[in-house]
DNA sequence: ATAATCTAGTTAGGTGCCTAACTATTAATT
DNA sequence: AATTAATAGTTAGGCACCTAACTAGATTAT
């Protein structure tokens, strides 16, 4: 849910400045910007995981998989590196689960973790989806040329930078 | 849920990128960055929001209230300015009725249609919130000069145009 | 060595999003 | 005028996220 589509005309955004002097409107217009083009990238991706029967979540998940060492991690490992709550590596677990993508195995070690173990079906889905998900990667990303990648980069460093604004206090 | 932390270690995808000639490192690595970026605008929103019992879709909807003429709009208005579903508008509206932040009403011309308008209590809260918003946004922002936040709007703008590249065919 | 604390995973319940199907009402067709 | 289409809002059911509370097991402290 974004509010960009709130403004579309610039004349309520230029009303509203007039109301609330702490209203800044390049702060504001950048700020729309960025949250209305994150809903076109998340919508996109979400159809391009769905050719697969995939959430982006489930394919973070089994990506992390393919590529870690052994092709194993406990789900605390998967919450740590997505950034989410154990809880819901639970769910997607369970759902990747039921697909025979993933299977949980106890852990040698120690009986409080568990091991997520790719199924050769799950490899198979991974690996072969991964062409066509770096051509649309690419292909998503050519507008910007190499210089333009790197201050893009750079900018959105310097948003990230300023995100504690937002949230602290 | 992003994938960026999968990545935390460069020689991972590196490593990718030989198994998978498809892979172009600045590319995905122009992704990732935007994907983490989201997660932390997202997450520091939420916070903001939160501060007022309010989800960033709640505050979308007042927001759009508030700007509009006479302060009312219908359902499907709604659902078509947040490019979200109807259904989903009906779910917000359930609980901002419930706070007792707006109310549905008759359409006068259309039984079909609802106005919803916001209570006293609603335009209390949004307009006692905006001085505080307005400050954080410009805070958030902070980090980018003007030229900056020129430039990234541009390559916001390129990127959106890559995204029919990732959901179409 | 036992108690207290921490960690791993799950469960329960809530929110915000979705699609698909439904009802009521209005608009268009013939 | 009567049938058919489209539109507005809701409902039902699903997914991915959350917090808080729980159990089992490992670790630390006394």
């Amino acid at each position: 849910m974004v509010n960009s589509g709130s403004f579309s005309s610039p004349q309520a955004l230029e009303q509203l400045a007039k109301r609330y002097p702490e209203l800044d409107l390049s702060s504001v217009e950048a700020c729309l910007n960025f949250l209305d083009t994150t809903a076109h990238v998340y919508q996109a991706l979400d159809a391009h995981f769905a050719r697969y029967s995939l959430s982006m979540g489930k394919f973070s998940l089994l990506m992390q998989l393919f590529i870690a060492a052994e092709e194993r991690l406990t789900p605390s490992e998967f919450a740590e590196r997505a950034n989410v709550t154990r809880a819901t590596i639970t769910g997607l677990l369970d759902g990747l689960e039921r697909e025979e993508l993933v299977k949980r195995q106890p852990h040698p070690e120690d009986r409080r973790r568990l091991y997520i173990h790719l199924t050769d079906k799950g490899r198979k889905l991974i690996s072969g989806m991964l062409p066509d998900h770096f051509d649309r990667t690419t292909a998503m990303m050519a507008n910007l040329n190499a210089t333009e990648k790197k201050q893009f980069i750079k900018l959105l460093s310097k948003l990230r930078a300023g995100t504690s604004a937002m949230r602290e206090q």
